[in-house]
This record gives C-alpha cells, structure tokens and sequence, in this order.
DNA sequence: TGACATATATAGATTGCCGATATATGCTAA
DNA sequence: TTAGCATATATCGGCAATCTATATATGTCA
C-alpha cells in the first residue's frame, strides 16, 4: 500500500540515514532497501533522492566514494559520518515526540518503544 | 517540545478532521485544543489553519455556521460532514500504514493499536 | 539490436505550511 | 480613558520538500 506522498515529509532524511546507520549504499540501493524495509510503503523516487543526497553530503552528514561493482559498472557510495548520526539520533527523537501527539489527538492507538 | 514543521505536513487535515468528530469548534478553539492535546507539541498558525478551514469547506468535509457567543461575539463553528467523517477515517489508516513503516525502517520500536 | 533494468542527474511544477500583515472587538491595567 | 493584549478571522507572499519529466550512460537479455 502506498501512501499519501505529502506525509512523507520531512522523515526521507531520516530514513536515509537510518539505513547509512547499518551499512554504505548507492542512491539506486537506497530506494529499493527503504521500499523493502517498509513492505513498499515507501517509494522513493530518484528524482527525490539523488538531490537530496547532495545536500545531506554538503551539510557533511554524509560522505561518498565511488566504487566498482564486478560489471564494471561505478557506483557512488555514501558513508555516514558522526554529524549525520548525531542529526540522525536527534530525528529519532523527534519522530517519537510528533508520532505520539498524533497518536494522543487521534485516541485509541498507543505508541511503545523498545 | 516543538518539532520540526516539516513533519507535520499532510497531518494537518487529518488532525483537524478529528477534532471535530468530537464536537464543532471555531478555528481558534482549534489551535487551543490541538495544542492542548498534543501537549504543546502542535503549534497550529492561524495563517495555516483558516486558508484550510476554507479548503475543507469547498470540498465538503466540513461544513460552517455563525453562531454568538455570550460577549456578543460572533464565531463560526465548523461541522463535520458525512464525507469528511469517511476521509478521516481513510486518513487514520494511512496514518497507521505510514508510521508503521517509519517504525519498521527504524527499528527497535512497535506500534500497537487499540 | 532493441527493449528494459541499472544508475545518476537536473529543471520545473506543485503542495503544505509559515511569517507578516490586516481588521475588528472585548478586557484589563496604568 | 486609553493603550495594550487576547480573541477571532482573513489574505498574501514565500520557502521547503517532493514529484514528474527528462536526460545521459552502461549492462543484460531476448
């Protein structure tokens, strides 16, 4: 099930750099772990990504290298660095605090974290 | 706490929508209700709120009324209608949807409906 | 060899929300 | 008594995030 595009908003950055958070990617990886990891909810859009990733290297929560798979063919990898996990953790954060409030003008649904 | 606006983005009517299941309001009731059920955590701007007051009034979601208050002054009250009542309820689902995905791509939370 | 998936990139448009500003009234304190 | 603040609604311009469309180049498979 996809979902409205505008509430989207704002979480991407999150979600990128969450999946920095376990391992290096490529922008095309990105799309299909984060389509993957949220049983196709989230369908990232190339369009979206690649400009997105540019800005997140020039704030410097990410850095990229480029590498060569087995075919030949160049991939630019993207690295977290400790700005972008500490943005990260701070994101984290606020996702619980807006989700909860949501959650508490909605009534009937309970958050928990483990 | 105030979060980032960027994450509100697409709640908004939703939020809005649930308040007046509950009962009709008047906008700046709205700002003080959201606000104080969210424990300070939405700071609705009317500069947001009465444009898409307007909005949801031409798409049938709501529909509105002046009625006087005791200082004499008058107010209008928002209604919901039958097909705002049926578009809250498809946007709580894909609230669920969408936060469940969050959660999934995180991690090291659960999300547990009532 | 032609179509499609992979892989990255940019420009233009749309949308949602905010800040600033405007208007008018009621209440309260100097 | 009047100046300031809260209440109450409204509009405009602007910004930020995302999408669509388009472009490029290479690899793979029918």
């Amino acid at each position: 099930m996809a979902i409205d595009k505008s509430l989207l908003t704002g979480s991407t950055t999150m979600l990128i750099l969450r999946l920095l958070e376990e391992a290096d990617m490529y922008g095309y990886q990105m799309i299909e772990e984060l389509n993957k990891k949220s049983k196709n909810v989230f369908a990232l859009k190339a369009g979206t990504l690649y400009p997105l990733l540019h800005s997140l290297e020039q704030k410097e929560l990410v850095t990229s290298y480029e590498k060569t798979a087995d075919n030949a063919k160049v991939r630019k990898y993207y690295s977290l660095t400790k700005k972008g996990s500490s943005h990260l953790h701070a994101k984290k954060e606020e996702w619980k605090v807006y989700s909860s409030a949501v959650n508490d003008v909605l009534g009937g649904a309970t958050f928990a974290t483990a």
